[in-house]
DNA sequence: CCGGCACCGTGTCCTCTGGACACGATGCCG
DNA sequence: CGGCATCGTGTCCAGAGGACACGGTGCCGG
């Protein structure tokens, strides 16, 4: 290896920012640390990206490990790399945004005997390090991309009703929406697929269920279109 | 500092993408390899992390060093990690997205002997790494932030007519646009301030010059207001 | 001096989209 | 069988965005 490489190296970790959705609250992933520094204190999920895998197939790993957890919808958010970030010493996280369906993922206890647990995202505890900041921007773009892309999906159950939809954008976008036009308007798109169900066990009048249908919106991207609110 | 980070380190780099744009075409910074590996092939600017600074810091520093140039606006732009993207072993790099006012910008000759020179983003040599991805994706970002930000004016000088204006984003989006659709609708926005003075040295009718108000801007952008196309 | 050339600068019309807005239908429960 | 909660639907209006053409101005060359 050339002398070029001799320097000092700072430590490259991966952090998730893991976001589901229930009946009440957008929720996000912590994991409560058990070593120092921070030791007791809430934290993103996220480790040490090994010297022969890809940063995603990092960020993957840790969310295995962690949580005992696999998302369809993973991407790279921000890299953080504040000198002093870390009390250890310089540490360069390069976080992950993450969407899953709640429904769907009962936490399992964690492998290595650090509790996991989902919080609103209006009211996490003090977060370790600079994860707070993460947070922030996940959060950010999350807001930004629900609405020219359609990953809000990505955190409901494959069959929903139009109801937890608009309920979806409400809370992500904190602000509400009227239920006429946003019917209209999404199903205008015609890329939800009408099912011949309706929800169940409610104790009113059951909602029509739904599915996105993924086939036909890659169909209509490669054509041009664009997907918005 | 704790075994914890024992592990081998990944090398970190930065990365730059300037952009710049001329009469002609638009244009990306590119540098020339002095040593191994891809010796004498082009590459981006940049280079390695020092301990002490941040990323954004070892950016702005590169880019100093290696082409002598300051910009106004420079943001994070994608991490790139895959294990193999440099021969010479496990090197991370965070890519950074720069503009700069070309007209404004000579280039000195580099502190480190290496040459630098500009090239139109349409047709660029064979690049060093995978830094024709970190191009590709530096571009994508462009044309879609052009549309919803007001970063396009950090390309022009600080005074410039609206054709150039036009011409900008016709070049920048690759499709052309109607001039009294776009003077409508930029006028409209009241961010251009208009001067007492026109362009000069120019064989034909002399067009109005106008500023980008930035602290407007700003005002409006707190009120709520989005820029878009 | 005059014509040609190149670019500057301007307004209308039409379509479509987005937002405001209310009520009858359905199904469960007590 | 009445009450309650949620479902599901259509109209109207204002504003934005896109299509579209021509007279004005200034330089240059003959």
């Amino acid at each position: 290896m050339s002398h070029t490489y001799e320097y000092p190296r700072p430590a490259v970790t991966v952090d998730c920012v893991v976001f589901g959705l229930d009946e009440e609250d957008l929720k996000v992933l912590l994991i409560q640390r058990g070593v120092e520094p921070y030791q007791g204190r809430w934290a993103l999920p996220g480790g040490f990206v090994r010297m022969d895998e890809s940063l995603e197939d990092a960020a993957r790993r840790e969310l295995e490990e962690e949580a005992g957890l696999r998302t369809s919808h993973l991407e790279q958010l921000y890299t953080f790399g504040a000198p002093d970030r870390d009390p250890r010493g310089r540490v360069i996280t390069v976080a992950y945004f993450a969407l899953v369906k709640l429904s769907q993922h009962h936490l399992q206890a964690s492998t290595d005997a650090r509790e996991a647990a989902w919080f609103s995202v209006w009211d996490t505890p003090k977060l370790a390090f600079d994860h707070a900041d993460v947070l922030a921007t996940a959060l950010q773009r999350l807001k930004g991309k629900v609405r020219y892309q359609p990953i809000g999906f990505e955190l409901l159950p494959p069959k929903f009703t139009l109801s937890q939809l608009q309920r979806l954008y409400e809370t992500v976008l904190e602000r509400e929406l009227d239920k006429r036009n946003f019917r209209k308007k999404i199903l205008a798109m015609d890329l939800l697929e009408e099912l011949d169900e309706v929800e169940q066990d409610v104790s009113h009048r059951a909602a029509r269920l739904y599915r996105f249908d993924h086939k036909k919106y890659k169909q209509l991207e490669k054509a041009g279109f664009n997907f918005e609110l």
